[in-house]
DNA sequence: CTCCTTAGTATCTTTTAGTATACTATAGAA
DNA sequence: TTCTATAGTATACTAAAAGATACTAAGGAG
């Protein structure tokens, strides 16, 4: 495939996953599906309120993910994969997939580095 | 496909397609195969020739692709992908792709929320 | 009455990414 | 002698992303 640059798309693909949290909260949702917000929080215990809260609302922004809030006291809030936020997966699992071959390709590059010393 | 957030390395692909200029550069590249810096900064007009050179020098660190001098004046560099850097293609056309029904579905969301005015 | 819980806000600081602009070397052309 | 071209570097700046920390609402448990 032949994709014309100045006609590209791949930005606004980008745009939506691109966020030091984005891939990782993603994929635990397209795992499990729905998982309430404390849930999502214990997955990812390095990320801080304030940056998950701010990734999730963009991805509900662009009908990624759904947000569903229950009136209840403590209160509870539920997110979930919609059925447009999982025609991402495909682009995650290559990414994914290269991914590990890449970590295989840089520990051999250093390897070939260590050899030549 | 059930990626294990855990163990997900898709962070290693996005780290290296991601920069504000990296993908058009990538698209060029790999279109034409060979380029020289200054063909590549005409490609890409708005691009400055600091922002040029680091995102070039980062791809060419990853092995994505190869810089060539040729010792004359004034100077002759050539870029171009390498095996290895071809090996994301497949990724950039999947986000293509989907950027571009993206882009579709966020003009028909536009559509829906006027209707309903 | 105080504490606990959950899903957030608010405010401030730090870090990283990107922009703007000026400068350089050197051969050959005019 | 001055100008042009190429592929950069250097310095200073702005903007955007992320982090740290403290705060809030309100019902139920003790």
């Amino acid at each position: 495939m032949n994709i014309e640059p100045d006609l590209c798309r791949v930005e606004d693909a980008l745009e939506i996953i691109v966020g030091k949290w984005k891939p990782i909260i993603l994929l635990h949702l397209l795992k499990n599906g729905t998982m309430r917000f404390s849930e999502i929080k214990r997955s990812v215990p390095e990320i801080t309120q304030k940056m998950l809260t701010k990734h999730l609302r963009e991805l509900e922004e662009e009908d990624i993910i759904e947000r569903v809030v229950y009136p209840q006291v403590p209160p509870k809030v539920e997110y979930s994969i919609t059925e447009y936020g999982k025609s991402l997966e495909p682009i995650l699992a290559a990414m994914h997939e290269w991914g590990t071959k890449h970590t295989v390709h840089k520990k051999q590059k250093l390897v070939n580095q260590t050899k030549t010393i």
